[in-house]
DNA sequence: TATGAATGAGCCTTCATTCAT
DNA sequence: AATGAATGAAGGCTCATTCAT
């Protein structure tokens, strides 16, 4: 019996709770984990995702071995972040869908991801800066983000309010791309991603 | 001779000769530059602007030194090949709007700006890069291409093609921005900046 | 249950039994110091004494904390390996003594050695590798084989066949030395002990 | 006026030394290079062949940037070390053979070899390392080595004074292993290269 | 003025060792 | 007593920049 059984000695209130003790260590190394996806979050929008792993490890204030315990290559931290924030984006489409008319639907979801793009100023450049250690995120982002979005171009080009020949992943390459950060911020960026969804809407109406 | 020689061995004789030798070294100089900002061009396509100078000083067939004379901020050359190209792709607007109708025009021209973008990989990248010597680029970039493509969206909208409301420099930057290198290629770029066209079209006639 | 649990869950029932937890305990370390010395002796063999503690660890099937329990020093892991294979190879050479003559007696053990240090490779390298943490190895090799060498070599200089001045240790280290692990491999060193049994041969010749 | 130019006007005197002035640059990296050398090699004789590269460069009074524009990987630096000691010792067969008679010519510079070797602690270590980067030093050492002791050994046999089936790369690499540094130093080594010789020439004795 | 050798800060990564669980 | 997560000191190597020639 370990300490751990002394907790299962514990008053009856905590036998209550059925938390599997074993993840106590675990727990520790999940919120270092977390911290970390956090820190890299940050420091990739102050400085880009070239930033010195040091940098990150001290924003989350641990140190540089545990990083690479957790993520063995730094881009593997690189693409934690980058799929943690993906998931949460894709996850929201089908809610707007449920929500809103077909157009309204694909251009929340797009401001939205608008947003989310704008936010992690560098992560769009890591995207395309060459290194071959992030050749599997593009694919990471249209196998979860491309058929969220082909559900709404479909509805909302079943409706007939845009063109139906847009690839989903082209479209999303284009938007991630109009919002890398830059002076114009995402003001810009809304209007230029309105500007898109204006041709969106034109394609279908000159093919009437 | 040199300015130094002058100083060191000053004679009478020596002040007769009345050769030019300043104009003489800054043709020698002046090739340089200009083997430099090619080289530049050749190596940013090859390797992204964080490229080492080194290997832009072997391409031109310089010593590192001599990137140094010339720039003495390594920023000081990706500006320099940045203007230089900037400059060439304003100068066709005008030869394009004598030749076609206003929203050919619009079009041909964005397309010219797309392939200019597209063939500078990493430059793109560089402008969003953060790197405060970058700083200066943008107000190059709107200074010089603003006006150029102002005058184009002005003609279209007057003809009544598309909407007159979009800021030059906005366009500018979000063609540039769709056009930074991706597995799509040009022709992901071709796509979707047709598709922004469309929807400066949309405008137009939604306004009606 | 073990000696935590008591102090776990402690009662005057649990006093009463009157285990002794520590034997238990005892054996538990036992298997695995025995784990990690077999472990150790085989990653020294696959990678160098500079193998990574954890390699090691794992090979054994403990993690670290366990292997830095019982070796707190790395180095106490190495010399550990290291006795243990010295033991073993002195304990032969009485039984090969009683069971042959002088002369075969000493080739057949210096045959033996040989085989030894070949199988570990690194061991003889870390001997020398200036580390002050294995200062002890050369007495502990020198008072455990030196008197095992010393008995064949005067056993066989009494028969008249070798000569009989020759330091045990000098020639233990020599053999030692020439079985560093190379290309030749085994077979070479085996040529090279041979000639220096024939120099042994040769002084008990030259002398006469 | 500068430095340089004084040299310029200078005297006639150094007018006529016809120094090509080109080289003054490559003297100086010429010198670093045999400061890298010997820094090398000195450091190796104290911390093997492992040591850092800093260490390596601050004895040289250089900066680590130097040390890699000469020996882009860091074994090339220890390979050139080692290349260096090997030719100069291979140079002496040739001499030793043609002013002593062939047995005390091999004796000679067999003892010249462990001098040598012994000198250059970590060296012959870093032979047996393991190290993939180190897999052409072997047969360089074969390649020099080799047949300028095979000549000494064909003449000593020749004269009737040594067994004559002996691979001197055999030998080489049994020399060089026993006098890997230990506790017994060059008397050691020396001892046990002599029981060796021994060896060859009771080899030529039991044959006849 | 051009050259390229030298410098050294800084990066990624590994691994011995410690310590909370 | 065992575990393995965390730490942080090195080490190899790159590259922007300086400076002697």
């Amino acid at each position: 019996m370990s300490e751990n059984d002394a907790k299962a000695c514990a008053t009856s209130a905590e036998a209550e709770t059925n938390e599997p003790p074993v993840r106590a260590v675990r727990a520790d190394a999940q919120r270092n984990i977390d911290s970390l996806l956090e820190a890299a979050k940050a420091v990739f929008v102050d400085s880009g995702v070239d930033a010195p792993v040091r940098e990150i490890a001290t924003r989350a204030g641990v140190g540089v071995g545990t990083v690479y315990r957790h993520f063995p290559q730094r881009s593997d931290l690189v693409a934690a972040v980058f799929k943690r924030e993906v998931d949460a984006c894709a996850a929201v489409a089908p809610e707007l869908a449920s929500q809103q008319p077909p157009l309204e639907a694909l251009t929340s979801w797009l401001e939205r991801f608008t947003g989310f793009v704008a936010t992690k100023r560098g992560l769009a450049a890591a995207l395309h800066s060459g290194d071959p250690a992030f050749n599997a995120l593009p694919a990471y982002f249209a196998q979860h983000l491309g058929p969220a979005l082909q559900a709404l171009l479909t509805a909302a080009a079943a409706a007939g309010k845009v063109r139906g020949d847009v690839d989903p992943n082209d479209l999303l390459r284009a938007v991630s791309n109009l919002c890398v950060a830059g002076q114009g911020g995402e003001a810009h960026s809304a209007r230029m991603v309105a500007l898109l969804i204006d041709g969106l809407r034109y394609g279908a109406i000159s093919r009437k």
